[in-house]
DNA sequence: TGTTCATATTGATATTCTTCGATATCAAAC
DNA sequence: GTTTGATATCGAAGAATATCAATATGAACA
């Protein structure tokens, strides 16, 4: 099974790509298609869908399908929810016993 | 030259492997040296090395020498604009022209 | 100065990821 | 039903990454 570092990582994975990064900032500007989105990049179509699978599994984005065409968007709620994970996981903790590295040092 | 893309993307990247969750986990409750950190992952110390460069580089960690020992905390300022740089990609921009796909669909 | 100990770097290897071309699937239109 | 067009999946190649063992560096201390 998979911890939940494991899954917490493939969600910023899923940001530690450039042509993603490039496809998450054509989103922002509302939804797209694929034939637009792969029109914009240098890529093959079967890579763009690769990095829409990741995109969608990760969360950040939604598809819907009308007839032979994919249309994508960003997740408000996926979106929001990584950045809850990155709070979560860069906040300093208040009580904070430094007692000291047991190895002595 | 790097893109912003690509800077962009090795900051998530920093966040896209277990083992640097686990340490980023461990410094939410203070500063820890490398012998310490060594001591609760299950890693060569060559390894967390590697992988103490890739969280320092990206900023959400600082790190400070004393004598031999290396300690490690989390960066306030680094951590604080990953957060901003999530939110600045991931926010849908409202001026949201539809146009429609100049490919037809 | 030489020894010891903690950490960094190097070189090698296994794994994972990105990318592509080819093919498969799926929906519309004929 | 067959064809056409859009997207998904498959298999392979190359690049990047994680990891280790060995070695180098750097700091304290004898």
């Amino acid at each position: 099974m998979e911890n939940s570092y494991e899954a917490n990582a493939k969600v910023f994975k899923a940001l530690s790509d450039s042509n993603r990064l490039m496809i998450i900032e054509m989103l922002q500007s509302g939804e797209r298609c694929a034939c637009e989105i792969l029109g914009d990049l240098n890529i093959g179509q079967s890579t763009l869908s690769h990095h829409m699978k990741i995109l969608c599994e990760s969360g950040f984005v939604e598809c819907r399908r009308e007839g032979k065409w994919m249309y994508y968007s960003l997740s408000k709620e996926g979106c929001e929810a990584a950045k809850k994970l990155l709070d979560k996981i860069t906040t300093v903790k208040e009580n904070n016993q430094k007692g000291g590295c047991k190895y002595g040092c």
